[in-house]
DNA sequence: CATGGGATTGACT
DNA sequence: GTCAATCCCATGC
């Protein structure tokens, strides 16, 4: 059984993170997924919640690295983020796509008998497959209750898809995106390779 | 205190 | 493809 991961593994540069994160597992209320998908936030570009400077909102955000940011969105979903970089520095790894690993029989009861893949391919689906609510906002992600465990050991290194981030306005030409390349639960749209897009403009 | 805008999803045409 | 649901919170009077 893999251990969490501690806070020095989210006290460094975002984008470091939001990599490292592909492989871990997320596990809650009986239920667990492998991160098969997130996105990068940080503080310097508008995007980010914590653009605005600390407010009662972004408090967690600007608070202790390895802490959950958990904000409701679109008045319907609870998001889940991990909180990133040293203390002082708004930062945070949106996790929004995870394979269930466990307590798959929970999951479906949550999410209304969905197919697998269908269960955790979204970030406002994952946290209610697992039962995360706002009310974990500012936990510790080593202690729990939601904990975030370090891949099995010898585990290969996922090929990692970078691509734009979803859903967002400002800032939209960053790809602070990464998926794990050959997933089948990722979220939509489906990441594209840079070169893909690049055909695409062209005017193909 | 009123207002407006989302880091989305699922249902429907 | 289009669109509404729904609520927290930042902002501005």
């Amino acid at each position: 059984m893999p251990a969490p991961l501690t806070p020095d593994f989210y006290e460094r540069p975002v984008l470091e993170v939001a990599r490292a994160l592909l492989g871990c597992t997320v596990a809650h209320a009986g239920a667990a997924g492998v991160i098969v998908e997130t996105e990068a936030y940080h503080e310097s570009e508008p995007a980010c919640h914590a653009f605005v400077g600390v407010t009662p909102r972004t408090r967690t955000l600007f608070g202790e690295p390895g802490r959950a940011y958990v904000y409701r969105s679109y008045g319907i979903h609870a998001m889940l983020n991990a909180v990133c970089e040293p203390q002082g520095v708004g930062a945070a790894v949106l996790i929004r796509a995870l394979q269930p690993s466990a307590g798959l029989e929970l999951m479906r009861a949550r999410r209304g008998g969905l197919a697998d893949r269908e269960l955790c391919s979204g970030p406002g689906k994952l946290t209610q497959a697992l039962a995360i609510t706002l009310a974990d906002n500012g936990s510790s992600l080593s202690a729990g209750p939601v904990r975030i465990l370090a891949p099995a050991h010898g585990r290969a290194e996922p090929v990692v898809l970078e691509d734009v981030r979803v859903g967002i306005t400002k800032a939209p030409e960053l790809r602070w995106r990464f998926c794990v390349a050959d997933s089948a639960h990722v979220s939509r749209p489906r990441p594209r390779l840079a070169s893909a897009a690049r055909r695409d403009a062209a005017g193909g």
